[in-house]
DNA sequence: TGATTGTTTGCTCCA
DNA sequence: CAAACAATCA
């Protein structure tokens, strides 16, 4: 086994350099995963090193499953890669804290290992109560968003709510930090961390309790940081904290992919780090393997206008290939319309595979209605996922609550959910009383319901769900965890309900329910608890929902990082959207998103294609506002460019576009705003986090909402005879519906359901 | 209390 | 345009 065959002398040197310090400056599409990967089977194969000495940390979940997959395959079972720790930040905090937490209980108080974790709702949730507890007004006083994201920024620094206070230089901060202190206080309370918190208390715990620090630094012999641009204060200082015996720090990154500086990630991390590690060597992987020459000179050049950077100039021995497209759409839908024409004419092959690349989630909109109009299969990447449904959510609330009654964002979440007559006036005045007699809102229920001081009705609905939380939590205690969801779903009537709708919408929703006990399960049988399945749920990012199968994915540019396409095209080059409005008045904010350019094109293979609008409606019924092409577009060298028109293409794409007219109005009204991904990825998903291995691939579906075959109004069928048509009404239900279809050239048809042999289009 | 209707407001980017 | 919130009515 030869782990350095087939690797480039510099690659070969980051792989084989095993001890001291090292930072590899990986230029996009360098071969810093294949460095990585190699250099992990090297230390293990090579110098003899245990996996589990070694831990690695990814920017996702589905990166380093990624590379553990990789390694695997490399030391095709010669080796146990159980101990090899491969994880992102997260994860490996909140495993740290879950397993070896218990000394935390001392820095902070009521702290124990079966935490719950908050997402960005529930923190939101939390706000928002504060706000009503200290009588203050959105309007008035500063945005829960807002109020949100300064507050995270102070814990990101390190700052406690005393802190934030006394360097207040106007009141409205001073209040700030009085939100700020509530916040904390109510976390504390109710066991709970916020994704901050599991950073920083994974960091407190090194800091200040020596055992587990030495315990850690025992261990871990090597550490592997990824993506090292984009790490924050605090990931820098468990990197410190984690490698202060051996030093081994091997971090790899890119100064120009920073892309993460509003989320706290300091470029200063990178740009000294060898001055935080005098004896460190540095490493420069400048050989582009992943693009065309033309796709890497107009990248370069832009990314040259950049002032806070090394500098590198990355090369490549590919061909020149096709030029980078530009293309001037009218519009917003045009623009979509042009890249879902385009899309036709490049793909040929399988292998083809497209990203569409925006700014934007909002974006995505305009682009799927176009692709859905040229009946295209996509995927969007995050959207609307799994998790962020509300009946995912409120289920995964049940849990909390269980976990932790005292937690009452989750409580007062599902308190009504079934609806179970406790209305507003009844959690007003519960939420009254907790506040007053400093009480979870649990608690309050409890002493209200024995001091008998709810009216009659309340009483009766307040009792009963008090003693249906009872029963979960002593089933809790010793049935399985997929006993326990289907148990939580049929006392609470929550399937029930959705059957009651009798839509395909509840049928969506009810099938989700179902996939989460099943993945629930599947949790159970890897040995996980309650707390590691709602651990799983919080920590899934958006990236990790790729679906590499799926011939086109839709995503963000910051959801980009780290993939390739073979076609790229990046939508919506305008002055303030990409730059986007609120980076054009910082120097520094402009600069990244320059960067963020960078990171786009980079994505790219073989050919990629910059598009923008003259003109976009900024929300949907608002007047359409005249744009200016990005600056970025003028920083691009035109000798490496292709204009792909505008007027022409434009009446092309329109001509096409008219004769799909009948289908785009009845689609628009089918269309519910929300892209699902499919359950397969999910569940795959779910099962590739034990197992490192991924289910076997079936072709990707069309993202819509899952339901039974039952064709809506509205929606293409094809039929055997007819060919394509579109469902006008439907008469009767079950076996004796029937439904009109009209098929272009035959006509309206009446047609039965049950015999019609329609198949849906997409 | 809870369903329905009306009104407003919002679009960065994310673990 | 569509979610979130407020107001209204049954």
């Amino acid at each position: 086994m030869d782990f350095l065959a087939g690797l480039n002398p510099q690659q070969r040197e980051a792989v084989e350099y095993a001890q001291g310090p090292l930072l590899i400056l990986a230029g996009a599409g360098s071969g810093k995963t294949r460095v990585i990967t190699h250099r992990i089977a090297h230390l293990i194969h090579a110098h003899g090193v245990a996996p589990s000495a070694i831990v690695a940390v990814t920017f996702t979940n589905k990166a380093a499953g990624e590379m553990r997959d990789r390694v695997s395959a490399m030391l095709a079972g010669r080796y146990p890669l159980e101990g090899l720790t491969l994880s992102t930040f997260h994860s490996f905090c909140v495993r740290l804290l879950r397993r070896d937490g218990q000394a935390l209980a001392q820095l902070r108080p009521g702290f124990t290992r079966s935490f719950t974790i908050y997402d960005e709702d529930d923190q939101l949730a939390l706000v928002k109560a504060v706000y009503r507890h200290q009588g203050l007004d959105e309007k008035q006083f500063l945005q829960y968003r807002a109020a949100l994201s300064r507050i995270s920024h102070a814990k990101n620094l390190k700052q406690t709510p005393d802190d934030l206070a006394k360097d207040a230089k106007d009141p409205r901060t001073t209040r700030l930090a009085a939100v700020f202190e509530q916040y904390e206080a109510r976390l504390r309370q109710a066991n709970v961390l916020d994704f901050d918190d599991l950073l920083l208390e994974a960091v407190r715990l090194l800091q200040h309790h020596e055992p587990t620090r030495q315990a850690y630094n025992r261990r871990i012999q090597y550490l592997l940081i990824d993506e090292y641009q984009d790490t924050n204060r605090c990931q820098y200082e468990l990197m410190r904290l984690l490698s202060e015996s051996h030093r081994n720090v091997c971090a790899v990154g890119d100064e120009d992919q920073s892309i993460y500086s509003w989320r706290g990630a300091d470029i200063r991390n990178i740009l000294d780090f060898e001055a935080d590690y005098p004896d460190a060597r540095t490493i420069r992987l400048e050989e582009n393997y992943r693009s065309t020459k033309n796709i890497l000179e107009c990248a370069s050049a832009l990314v040259a206008h950049n002032k806070e950077r090394k500098g590198k100039w990355l090369w490549t021995g590919a061909p020149a290939g096709s030029r980078v497209g530009l293309y001037e759409a009218y519009d917003g839908g045009e623009e979509a319309l042009f890249i879902a024409d385009t899309i036709g004419r490049l793909v040929k092959a399988p292998a083809d595979r497209v990203g569409i690349l925006y700014r934007t989630h909002a974006q995505s909109r305009q682009i799927e209605e176009a692709l859905r109009r040229y009946g295209r299969q996509y995927h969007v990447v995050g959207g609307f996922s799994f998790y962020q449904r509300a009946e995912v959510k409120d289920l995964l609330a049940y849990l909390k609550v269980i976990v932790a009654p005292q937690d009452s964002i989750s409580l007062l979440r599902i308190i009504n959910t079934p609806v179970r007559g406790i209305g507003k006036t009844t959690l007003e005045q519960v939420e009254r009383y907790a506040l007053q007699h400093e009480l979870s809102v649990w608690a309050a229920i409890g002493r209200m319901l024995d001091e008998e001081l709810f009216p009659a009705r309340a009483e009766t609905a307040l009792g009963a769900f008090r003693k249906l939380i009872e029963e979960f939590l002593e089933a809790a205690k010793d049935s399985r965890l997929d006993g326990l969801l289907r148990l939580i779903l049929e006392r609470t009537g929550y399937l029930k309900m959705l059957e009651g709708e009798d839509t395909p919408e509840a049928e969506a929703r009810a099938e989700n329910l179902k996939e989460l006990v099943r993945a629930s399960a599947e949790a159970l049988e890897r040995g996980e608890g309650i707390s590691e399945f709602l651990d799983h749920a919080a920590l899934v990012s958006e990236a990790d929902t790729l679906d590499e199968r799926a011939q086109i994915s839709l995503l963000t540019l910051h959801n980009a990082k780290g993939l390739e396409f073979p076609i790229v095209f990046m939508a919506g080059l305008e002055e303030g959207l990409f730059p986007h409005s609120r980076s054009l008045e910082s120097k520094s904010a402009l600069e990244e998103e320059r960067r963020l350019c960078y990171v786009g094109m980079t994505r790219a293979q073989k050919r990629l294609i910059l598009t923008w609008a003259q003109e976009r409606r900024r929300w949907g019924g608002g007047l359409p506002e005249p744009s200016d092409p990005s600056r970025f577009l003028k920083e691009i060298p035109r000798e490496f460019t292709e204009d792909l028109g505008k007027k022409k293409r434009f009446r092309q794409v329109d001509l096409y576009a008219e004769r799909h007219e009948a289908r785009d109005t009845a689609r628009r009204k089918a269309y519910t705003g929300k892209t699902y991904n499919s359950l397969e990825n999910i569940t795959e998903f779910f099962a590739s986090r034990g197992a490192a291995k991924p289910a076997p691939s079936s072709p990707p579906r069309v993202a819509a909402p899952a339901g039974k075959k039952k064709f809506a109004i509205g929606s293409m069928v094809e039929h055997p005879r007819y060919g394509k048509g579109m469902i006008i009404r439907r008469e009767g239900e079950g076996e004796s519906a029937k439904l009109t279809v009209s098929f272009p050239g035959y006509g309206l048809k009446k047609l039965l359901e049950k015999y019609a042999g329609l198949k849906a289009q997409e």
